[in-house]
DNA sequence: CTTTTATAATTGCATATACAATAATTGTAG
DNA sequence: CTACAATTATTGTATATGCAATTATAAAAG
């Protein structure tokens, strides 16, 4: 007979990736619509608000710190220099730089913090507070378990 | 004093949309590892393989499966395209058509399975399968319940 | 039959993402 | 001091992503 156990029957169906990437487009659109009135994309948001709270940082802890490519980086935070937001400073070399917020790049952000708790709070009531709690959960243990790997797989 | 009940305490922190975004970059980042051996990356890999199962398909429909913007499915077929493992027919209309896979592209498909299944696997290792059973599960629920909000929110 | 409206896909534009290669600089071995 | 190695950021190239506008066609209205 097939076996029915309570237990030890899980195994995942499907592809973690392209669920992960096809909710990414989903959640993306819900707070974009709601930024979108503040002129900034959610992408642009997430940028501004590590930078707010990392104070001038070099790139390549700030790309380290959002698990981001550093040529990405240096990419995304264009937009952001080019609109005022933010600068780019010397660091303590000649090749290293620091990320800096301008006083306009402090407005903005506190702007748009108030549109990206709306979303976030109607992203709560569609899929249920504890729903996204456990999400949430799941998500920083699965990045946790994923970092640990990186540091300790150069066997060769 | 404080509030200690062991329900309803559970108000999610941090922003979902980063959260996704950052676990997004990596693991797309492990499943490209292992497919990089077959010239894939790990978003064609996900487009063959709809397209394998949802046969021949109007690139609308499609896109509407794979909850993507239309323009973008049209730039993501090209790779695919020029490649040779993807075709694009006339359809019933002179303005709709039919994404087919051709016999290169069946062929290109199996062989990168093996290699998605690797890394789904060892995926499956490094979070613990029952994890992986839970993420899918919050993930796919999470998504049914932003595809009716879409649906149901025309007041105007 | 013509005008309007709806449908299907694509293109223009802008951003997001990363790998490989490069530039610029600093550090180190000899 | 100089040749080589390591560090830090950026650029070249390619794909991923979506909104707004456009093209092309079909359907509906009059």
């Amino acid at each position: 007979m097939p076996r029915t156990s309570s237990k030890t029957t899980t195994t995942p169906q499907g592809c973690t990736n392209f669920k992960l990437r096809q909710l990414t487009r989903r959640v993306s659109h819900h707070y974009d619509h709601e930024l979108a009135k503040t002129g900034l994309k959610t992408t642009q948001y997430s940028l501004l608000s590590h930078i707010v709270a990392m104070g001038p940082i070099n790139p390549g802890k700030l790309a380290q710190a959002m698990t981001m490519d550093a040529s990405t980086l240096t990419r995304n935070l264009k937009p952001l220099i080019d609109a005022g937001w933010v600068t780019l400073e010397p660091g303590v070399d000649a090749r290293s730089r620091l990320v800096v917020i301008t006083s306009e790049g402090l407005a903005m952000r506190s702007q748009a913090k108030r549109h990206w708790k709306a979303a976030q709070e109607s992203l709560n009531r569609l899929l249920g507070v504890e729903h996204v709690a456990a999400l949430h959960a799941l998500l920083d243990a699965s990045l946790d378990s994923l970092s640990m790997e990186e540091s300790g797989e150069d066997n060769e």
